[in-house]
DNA sequence: ATGAAAATGATAGACGTCTATCAGAATCCA
DNA sequence: TGGATTCTGATAGACGTCTATCATTTTCAT
């Protein structure tokens, strides 16, 4: 069967020191020559001891204390991530986890930063942070890692920073799978995709749609870019527009947000004329609604459930110096009509 | 801030009784008179008292010990979830969970349910089991919840039981959604699918057709089905067969396994006529393979990684005592040649 | 060699729970 | 009323870690 793991006393014992300079070299105190710290690497090498993580916070009565900052007064997308953290906070109590949401003025990096730099004095134990991938960005993680505290980006990644893990989707592949889709909507017809976008400076956005232009090639058209800036006023007017100019499209795909205006375009459509394909990101409840009345016909789905339970997970394994696992990108959802899930009853209140 | 959470000791003195009382009654030992039983219930409902999980289990240096059984000599699907239990196995240890996987002769309700009934006298903490939904299976789960131990049905559920949960995707909706994606492909025009399964008799299977009939309704013909008993050789044989009585044949859903039978048809195809879409279940390595190489166009995975780690979740919950979360199903992912996730090194030997 | 500084050992108490034991109180039946 | 039975309280020790204190030993510079 398997044996009782090995304790810091066993370690001690084995390394051929006390109890008390065993604790020492393992919690990193002062007061330990050379070669007694060896040793007892050694002998936990050795013997594989890994602490007990349980009985080290229960000594110390700890409380994890997890810090998740969002965009604020953005989108449903945002809401549902903020509501999920919200409803995990609850639950985590528990296990003695304590994790507060912050928001912050969304696209603003120097708020931002201030942010982040606000945390770095407090006894935090790890962050998650919605960002664009700007130089602000990049100080204020630095100066949180420098101060032991673990950065996860969330959502959108910061590839040039110090950030410990990325949790979200590859959104070239997401762009690229919606390309594969168009290709397998048109089935070999030509056709003229409309991509619509919030800003082609943002880097998300840019990237599903470079992925969707390298799937479609030559295959299909694609017309002009449609920038709505995810307002969905915007997004209405600049696709009402694009459709009247161009009546030749024959899909949509929108990556970025403001759907709602798109969603109303699409309801003022005349029955008569076939509808173009719609392709766009993320399950809320405006865009299940639509999808359910036929005006959409692909979701990807990027899953924040999955998102914010992997968020938790890891600043856990962060907070406990403990070895990442699941460090790759998340895997969109794709969700048709036919596929969608349960509705749950928060999921059918809709505030916007 | 947070303050302390409640311990027993709290309780007892809200209760005006002392420790060992209140013990006894949490503990469900005897010799506690109701009067007793009843302020402390009331004084745990009142203060809120969650027994600290991890200090219960220092105290008893508490392993947990789940068992997990998987049919045997089965499929590459059910060797790569054999091969992720085994993973996550090594990994929770440090955790003190002790996970074993044992495997039973596939289709075999006999030896199954001797199998568990082995497993009802030992100190398991929890049983997951993959099972076809049969009466000896309902009595051998019956008799593990008879003695409090904790059973899940994993990838295929057994609905008549009292399992405390399935985790594992819908198959209705899993063959609905291909449905929707054969529609897609055909893009209006006319087609003709032939669908291929184990067996019809086979719920998951038969789940799955019917949910693709559903959606495509009238506007495809179906072709007869075709049973390969999720063994290669048939399916091969009985593919082959059917594309050569039926060259109308637009698409091909395989609802089963056995699918490397079905590449190597596709493989043998000629060049000059158009392919049939396929539509297949389970990302392996041979089933990636073949859609790397343009023979395969879908595939619907029911992400066993995400099985997995549920499983493990749930079941020490329920070990616990403690209420579940995330008992809705599996959302199956649907993986195009522009999605498939990174490869991992173990992910590339293909042993069958 | 001397004193200061550094390293080490021994050990106690805390965290919250579980198990166990024993003494004492309340309740019961005859 | 007696004795047996059932409850109740008090408390000790264990789990593995952390923090702290204090005494002792070793090392080092002078």
């Amino acid at each position: 069967m398997t044996r009782r793991p090995p304790t810091l006393s066993d370690v001690a014992r084995h390394a051929g020191v006390s109890y008390a300079t065993a604790d020492r070299v393992v919690n990193g105190r002062a007061g330990v020559s050379e070669k007694a710290a060896k040793s007892v690497s050694a002998a936990i090498e050795a013997l594989g001891y890994v602490r007990n993580v349980a009985a080290a916070n229960l000594s110390q009565q700890r409380f994890y204390r997890f810090v998740i900052v969002l965009p604020s007064g953005s989108n449903a997308f945002f809401r549902r991530v903020h509501e999920l953290f919200s409803d995990a906070a609850q639950r985590l109590l528990i296990d003695r986890v304590n994790l507060s949401v912050d928001t912050v003025e969304a696209f603003d990096p120097d708020a931002l930063r201030e942010h982040l730099e606000s945390l770095t004095n407090d006894d935090v134990d790890g962050v998650a942070v919605v960002s664009s991938d700007d130089a602000q960005t990049v100080t204020a993680i630095a100066a949180l890692r420098a101060k032991e505290i673990p950065v996860i980006t969330l959502v959108s990644d910061v590839p040039g920073s110090t950030r410990n893990a990325y949790v979200g989707i590859d959104n070239v592949v997401a762009g690229r799978t919606v390309g594969r889709l168009i290709l397998l909507a048109h089935g070999g017809r030509g056709g003229r995709v409309l991509p619509v976008v919030g800003a082609l400076s943002a880097r998300d956005h840019a990237d599903r749609l470079s992925g969707m232009r390298d799937v479609i090639g030559g295959s299909l058209d694609i017309a002009p870019v449609v920038e709505g800036r995810d307002r969905f006023e915007m997004v209405e007017a600049q696709v009402a527009q694009a459709l009247a100019r161009d009546p030749d499209i024959t899909a949509i795909y929108s990556a970025g947000a403001g759907n709602a205006g798109l969603v109303r375009v699409l309801e003022a459509l005349p029955e008569d004329v076939a509808r173009p394909y719609v392709f766009l990101h993320e399950l809320v409840p405006h865009s299940r609604r639509a999808m359910e009345q036929g005006l959409v016909d692909v979701i990807i789905d990027q899953r924040p459930e999955e998102e914010v339970e992997r968020v938790v997970e890891n600043l856990r394994l962060l907070a406990d110096r403990r070895e990442l696992l699941r460090t790759e990108p998340i895997v969109p959802t794709i969700f048709l009509r036919e596929n969608l899930p349960q509705t749950s009853p928060e999921a059918l209140e809709d505030t916007g």
